[in-house]
DNA sequence: AACCGTCACAACCGCATGCGA
DNA sequence: CTCGCATGCGGTTGTGACGGT
């Protein structure tokens, strides 16, 4: 189901993610965040291009997404999305939370469209059945009588014929959908899906010593982050990151032993973590749901002198590295 | 058991777009 | 206005899984 991992021309890596390089994203945009996709699999340890750390993160390993099988409610807002927007699956993705354009372009090609063709020639073939019955009928209503002679019945019932109506495959009332609801309604039930664990297919191979056992050719992940838990008022409480918390901030450079990535895109960097300002910057978290994160990626237990992190300490000037 | 065709989907590729210098 | 860079987007490909023969 995956391709065979390979390396280009420069070195970088293509193919399959393997679960170290997984493991080592996760920890650094949950940690991090992604400020800058390019640079960020130089500082995150990772020999791939940028545009596929992107890719991964986007499409796999990002939060919230919502993984196996699409339910009705969701084919049936692809297929009426599709009709109205056409083929622009971003759009038709930022419908469904939790799930990605890919996902949704894959489905499409790989079930739905099969699905609607197959709606169409089934309808078409209804229609075709519809016009060769009344044909038949019309010839078994017309039945030639001892003397050769054919005598035209009257018909005892007449068969309705909708043919005139509509049968675009990915009309919302085709046959198929017909019996789900196209308003929006559904955005509203759909929201309250489970959500699968989002790192669930890391579950097999993260266990307490992962961090501990993997080699990460040059990064690690030593320095403990402190989180910070929201309450239900909104506001924040220095928590132990040990503990699951559902929603928290994760203040990356409160602690002494390390500080932000910044390289020379600061602000690129700021706007990747929203509100934040220069002014604000180092006082205010950075808000990040961490919810799905298992707490052995939070707080990776590898020795702090490894810790590969870039370090800004001359705020317009270069940014370096400490390990 | 071996082979083959199909399916599902992760990942790649190239182009488009936005933005700052 | 132009250029270069970063990111986003959609089409396409590659490959393991799986079922049928």
């Amino acid at each position: 189901m995956v391709r065979t991992p390979s390396c280009d021309k420069s070195g970088l890596r293509k193919g399959t993610w393997t679960p170290e390089e997984d493991m080592k994203l996760v920890a650094y945009v949950t940690r991090y965040g992604c400020w800058n996709w390019r640079q960020l699999p130089k500082f995150a340890g990772l020999a791939r291009c940028g545009k596929s750390c992107r890719l991964r993160w986007m499409n796999y390993l990002r939060p919230n997404l919502k993984r196996g099988n699409f339910t009705p409610q969701e084919e049936e807002c692809i297929i009426r999305m599709l009709k109205k927007l056409g083929n622009r699956w971003s759009a038709i993705a930022a419908e469904l939370p939790g799930r990605t354009d890919n996902e949704i372009k894959n489905h499409w090609h790989t079930t739905l469209k099969k699905r609607s063709q197959q709606n169409t020639v089934t309808n078409e073939e209804a229609r075709a059945s519809k016009s060769k019955n009344k044909e038949s009928r019309a010839v078994r209503d017309s039945v030639p009588n001892k003397n050769g002679v054919t005598v035209s019945l009257p018909a005892t019932s007449q068969i309705s014929d909708n043919s005139s109506g509509s049968f675009s495959p990915i009309s919302s009332s085709s046959s198929e959908f017909s019996s789900i609801t196209s308003d929006h309604s559904n955005s509203a039930s759909m929201e309250n899906l489970v959500l699968e664990d989002d790192f669930g297919f890391l579950g097999s191979y993260v266990n307490e010593s992962f961090w501990k056992e993997l080699n990460l050719d040059g990064v690690s992940y030593g320095a403990p982050c402190e989180v910070v838990s929201r309450d239900t008022n909104g506001s924040f409480q220095s928590t132990d990151s040990t503990q699951n918390v559902d929603s928290c901030a994760l203040s990356p450079h409160q602690s002494s032993s390390e500080s932000m990535v910044v390289d020379n895109d600061f602000g690129t960097f700021l706007d990747a973590y929203g509100e934040a300002t220069v002014d604000n910057f180092w006082s205010q978290p950075y808000v990040v749901d961490v919810s799905h994160v298992p707490s052995e990626l939070l707080v990776p237990s590898v020795a702090e002198s490894e810790y590969f992190a870039p370090v800004y300490d001359d705020f317009w000037g270069q940014s370096h590295f400490v390990q």
